[in-house]
DNA sequence: AACAACATTAGAGTATGCTCTATAGTTGAT
DNA sequence: ATCAACTATAGAGCATACTCTAATGTTGTT
């Protein structure tokens, strides 16, 4: 498929994805047949790419973290042990995050308790 | 205390303090019986206020919204319903980071599963 | 042929959240 | 008095992640 159907398949808008093919997350094809025009091609996988990167954008990962990630599980570029060893440092800020979130949760619930018995 | 003494409580440089207190995060108090200087004091709320706000970064939230639960906090400008209502606003939000982070968790669990037995 | 709707590239512009530089004045110890 | 170490303000610069514009070319339908 070309960019805007992808887009549309996606929610994202060509521009962004132009974005991340520029930046390494994503990559489409050109037909070396086709000498008219230079158009890029996209597959199914490519619109799995996109919905992971939407979604680990809300996480909090940054495109950096998105492409090793993208990397580990898609690419040849890093061996079976890299790989895993990606994934569970992903796995461990996800932790950390979590943990966090817990914190802030206890503190907003006691701003709550202060507010409601007027202590601030 | 100064400027300086605050960013060593707290190990967050003067720039980041001052740039807080532009975008309104926190407030010092110029001294009015001093006019040979118009130096800024810091007091110990402005050290757990800086605190919150590392934290609250750390989850994700933006200085805006870091800045609606100071006030929400220690501000006078709202009503005890506009209080809560805010606070509890967070609390979904976090929530749905949460769920976010568990959904992402088991995303890169199969992404391992899927290396471990070749499957990309 | 003409036209809308698509495609490409390069690069400018925006928002957020810092981070740093420049300039100028103040404080406190020697 | 001098000097290091502080203070303030204004504004420039930077990284991230888009978002948009401009220029130019292609495709497909009427």
């Amino acid at each position: 498929m070309l960019i805007n159907e992808l887009s549309k398949k996606t929610g994202i808008s060509t521009h962004t994805i132009r974005f991340y093919e520029k930046s390494g997350l994503i990559e489409g094809k050109q037909d070396a047949s086709v000498t008219s025009n230079n158009y890029f091609h996209y597959d199914d996988a490519t619109i799995e790419k996109l919905e992971f990167i939407s979604d680990a954008k809300s996480v909090g990962f940054t495109i950096k973290e998105i492409g090793q990630i993208i990397d580990a599980w898609y690419n040849r570029k890093y061996t079976k042990k890299q790989k895993l060893e990606i994934l569970d440092d992903k796995l461990i800020s996800l932790e950390q995050k979590m943990k966090e979130i817990k914190e802030m949760k206890k503190q907003l619930l006691q701003f709550k308790v202060d507010v409601v018995n007027d202590r601030c």
